[in-house]
RNA sequence: GGCGUUGUACCCAAGCGGUCUAAGGGAACGGUCUGCAAAACCGUGAUUCACCGGUUCGAAUCCGGUCAACGCCUCCA
């Protein structure tokens, strides 16, 4: 188990790119902040999850087993408060976002996680972890609120870097009659009228924002984890607090490795509720694949800022395209040849593989990965469409297609992309613009064979006369030598 | 005010002291293929990495300064 290759990852506790350091060899323990659901998912949640994911399945790839928990907030203010809005229950409210989250996730290839807790059913453990702060005097109970007493930490504020004092001068934390410190945090709020609430020690009331990381993850992960992440807006305050919860409660380390993403920018502007700049998942899937929209946040580094709009979208669009088309290629061409040609040697050998895994290695170098991809598929296009000119050469075609295919494929398995047959995606895709454009498939093909036929009979004013009559349709006609391939172009 | 990030070709984006005369993609232009196209493939494209100085045998990469953009410190992925 010792010889699994070690990934290197950026950690926000050191500011610094450092090996994963793991408890138990070869097994990941890993914790990543989920949504509170009272709304749609944006495309910022998108880029975390996406991200997260792939470091889910590039540990696993590498060879490490791995206990993802990512949990779900189903109690909060804003929940409460949609839901009185809307007339419903809070659950009802929050189940329906649950539900639309892996919806959503689903279109983005993004893996269920082996865990995947919500707050609710884990009401008893968050009273225990409060009740011991309070016993070791790290928290204190106030007319039904229990706070936690940020004094009492003395390395408080090592994650966000953040002195107590210079915080204080901010003075941009709100005064509370009942709060010792006013950076002190609830751990546990008392019930107000029409809340959702839970007998506790300290009368009814409901968990505060940061405790139910801390319980949820100790609860499912053990005192310490080896990697916690969410995006960079988490690392203070609430992040830092958990450490504080956590660390103060079990007297351990709470987790080893911090990773946080980068924000999604609008116009070089972060995207953010309050601006009102976002856009929900579901709006961007009308428009795009999912896939698109996994590439195209694939495309920057997970830490980088990566600015959302249409250009680098349609070219994310473009390639996920290119990749199922030269996909859809290199399998027709190995069914083609058969199982005997693929005993010849290959005519060079590929290391996707090992550069793929070097970057993957490098803080997840997903940009660098996607370049490998490139590569791969450049080559094997290259050999398809332009085979050696020696027939010798040319026999060896078909193994080295295979070698190519052979390390494509867990490359896109990292990547979460090209999850669907190629040829399937293709067609779909086909039927799906031919009914927007409400094409009769059967008519196209009708007129394809109709060009082709008059192509082979040279009559080239009249295969041109139907080609413009396609394209009209909005059809991009690919000659091949016994027959023609066709495509519905993109509506704009 | 405190803490932090970024500045690479027309655009996006890797690069973590030498293999960088800087990956990959998009756009553009030229070519191969094609009856002509399209697609695919090939080629062209930063002697240069915001600017100034320093460290080093050697810097896009490290250090200092300047300018610019951005984020966190308040709910937020």
């Amino acid at each position: 188990m010792s010889e699994l290759p070690v990934p290197r990852l950026y950690n926000t506790l050191n500011r610094q790119v450092e090996p994963l350091v793991l408890q138990d060899p070869g097994f990941v323990r890993m914790y990543v902040c989920g949504v509170t659901v009272y709304n749609l998912c944006h495309i910022g949640h998108a880029r975390a999850y996406v991200a997260f994911d792939t470091l889910y399945r590039a540990l696993k790839y590498l060879g490490y087993q791995v206990k993802y928990v990512r949990n779900f907030t189903d109690v909060d203010d804003k929940i409460i408060n949609a839901a009185n809005e809307e007339g419903v229950d809070p659950f009802e409210l929050s189940e329906r976002y649950i539900k639309t989250f892996h919806e959503d996730m689903e279109a983005l290839g993004v893996l269920k996680a082996d865990v995947e807790p919500k707050v609710s059913e884990h009401i008893d453990e968050i009273i225990a972890m409060t009740e011991k702060l309070i016993e070791k005097g790290h928290a204190y109970a106030a007319e039904g609120d229990v706070y936690f007493a940020v004094r009492s930490m003395p390395d408080y504020g090592k994650l966000g870097r953040r002195d107590l004092d210079d915080l204080r001068a901010g003075a941009r934390v709100e005064i509370d009659e009942n709060k010792r410190d006013p950076l002190d945090f609830a751990l546990w709020k008392a019930k107000k009228p029409g809340e959702p609430a839970w007998e506790s020690p300290w009368g009814e009331g409901r968990p505060g924002w940061h405790v139910e990381c801390s319980a949820m993850s100790t609860t499912h992960l053990g005192a310490t984890l080896d990697i916690h992440g969410g995006g960079s807006d988490l690392v203070f305050p609430h992040h830092e607090n958990e450490i504080a919860q956590s660390e103060c409660a079990t007297g351990q380390t709470y987790a080893s490795h911090w990773c946080h993403n980068g924000f999604v920018n609008i116009d070089d502007e972060k995207m953010s509720k309050s601006l009102g700049n976002f856009f929900t998942i579901r709006e961007v899937l009308e428009r795009y694949d999912g896939e698109a929209i996994r590439y195209f946040l694939l495309t920057t580094h997970y830490r980088q800022p990566i600015n959302f709009s249409q250009k680098p979208l349609d070219e994310a669009s473009q390639r996920v395209a290119y990749l199922y088309t030269s996909l859809a290629k290199l399998s027709q061409r190995l069914e083609q040849a058969g199982e005997a040609a693929l005993e010849r040697a290959p005519l060079e050998e590929f290391d996707l593989l090992s550069r793929s895994q070097d970057a993957l290695l490098d803080d997840l170098n997903t940009p660098q990965l996607l370049g490998i991809l490139a590569d791969g598929l450049r080559k094997a296009n290259e050999l398809i469409d332009h085979p050696p000119a020696s027939k010798g050469e040319r026999k060896r075609v078909p193994a080295t297609l295979a070698q190519l295919q052979a390390q494509l494929h867990p490359l896109l398995e990292v990547l979460g992309l090209a999850r669907q047959s190629p040829v399937v995606w293709l067609q779909t895709r086909r039927d799906r613009r031919a009914q927007a454009l409400q094409l009769n498939i059967d008519e196209v093909e009708a007129l394809v064979a109709q060009r082709f036929a008059a192509k082979q009979e040279r009559n080239f004013e009249e295969a041109d006369r139907l080609r413009e009559q396609l394209n009209a349709l909005g059809i991009d006609l690919f000659d091949r030598r016994d027959g023609t391939d066709w495509d519905i172009r993109e509506a704009t």
